[in-house]
DNA sequence: TTATGCATTAATGTATACACAAATGGATAC
DNA sequence: GTATCCATTTGTGTATACATTAATGCATAA
């Protein structure tokens, strides 16, 4: 397999054991302890903590060894402000963009998806499917520098929603606001899939912050 | 003056050599140069020019060394684009968190700056001035993580417009703009505070990218 | 007992060395 | 003249070594 860097494996490593648990939030990790557990020298673990750090999953602290970013129901707040503005604003762009039934098409199988798991009752899938939609979403809207901060801070949410995945009420409403958004995407009115969209995010954020609040999941 | 590290140090020069011009957009520049450069070894200038690469500041390419991103229009558009919501939704939340007027003194001496300087004719009084109004506005949204990305943000904005401010006609509109959003943020109305800026941040956007647009300036 | 200072320990920040791979240029074949 | 191959050059990715400096623990004094 392809000329993969030492770094990119450590980067790709470490986001693996963070989103897992395995590296618990929190926690502290030395230089050298990281490098010995990935088979490693301690430069290129330097070098992927650096970029890890860049995008909110660690801290790096002189001395204190690297830290797990802890995720607080604080932060999911900061967070989903952040995404609901953006992925509003990328659902109004692709509603702009005039695209085909065709161009859409991910984007409505991804909510057949959830409707397929939400019947079956299998969460793990609804999420993937989930995530898929807002992937996608965010893609149509044909703003790069948007799709990485929102790649970025998706990758925080998606590490406290493995804890409350299983507490919170079934996204039932959920799919009926994906349904809305894609069809005002393809009836090409930017207004509604901005509104709906962002009352959608809204409502998740209301929803989560209170559960992470409420069982104090300070850290994780 | 205290233990700055040889990684802070790199990475507020190469800042400055990028915002002053001096290393131009599109050109590469190999590590051992800037480590010359800079009077240390490669290690360090590595990790700085990491850092700098999360913020869209630089690229670094295999062989062919550390390219300064190169700002286009298209660039500019997504970035003002993401500017637009986000610091619209900090002027809302900062209208919703009920601060008094002497909370607010910052953000009204910018504004009396930016007009003592528009009078004086000084541009550049201005463009700082402007800069403070746009910064102390997104740290009264209180969101540590809005405030960062905007500031990525920011800082490409700062580059493109070090040549079009001069160019550009004599922003007025934008004052009464800034008294508009002083006010409904006093007076703790969100939807104000946050529609007003909004249209203010994208009558910019139109305005930059069609000068950019005009000019070629692509890559600078 | 608590606080202060000092010696020790140990993690980081940085320099350096080197192997590998990609780019370059030149020579050869067509 | 153009294309292909090979040797050479050169930059990067990574390991390693080491000095610096912050944390730690212990001893001593109040």
């Amino acid at each position: 397999m392809g000329a993969t860097t030492n770094v990119e494996r450590a980067v790709s490593v470490l986001r693996r054991m963070i989103f897992s648990g395995e590296l618990p939030p929190g926690s502290d990790h030395l230089e050298s302890e990281l490098a010995e557990t990935l088979g490693m020298s301690r430069t290129p673990v330097r070098e992927a903590a650096l970029m890890l750090q860049a995008q909110g999953l660690v801290e790096m602290r002189p001395r204190r060894g690297i830290r797990i970013s802890p995720v607080s129901a604080a932060d999911m707040a900061e967070i989903y402000d952040i995404l609901t503005e953006l992925e509003s604003l990328a659902a109004a762009r692709a509603a702009e963009a005039e695209y085909s039934k065709a161009d859409l098409a991910t984007l409505a199988a991804a909510i057949t998806d959830m409707d397929t798991a939400l019947g079956a009752d299998d969460l793990r899938a609804w999420a993937e499917a989930d995530d898929r939609f807002h992937r996608e979403l965010v893609r149509l809207g044909r703003n790069a520098r948007l799709s990485m901060v929102v790649s970025v801070m998706r990758d925080q949410v998606r590490r406290a929603r493995a804890m409350t995945l299983f507490m919170r009420p079934k996204p039932t409403q959920s799919n009926e606001d994906h349904r809305k958004v894609y069809q005002a995407i393809a009836e090409r009115d930017p207004k509604t899939a901005h509104d709906v969209h962002h009352a959608h995010r809204e409502a998740a954020r209301d929803m989560l912050v209170a559960l992470l609040d409420k069982h104090q999941f300070y850290g994780f």
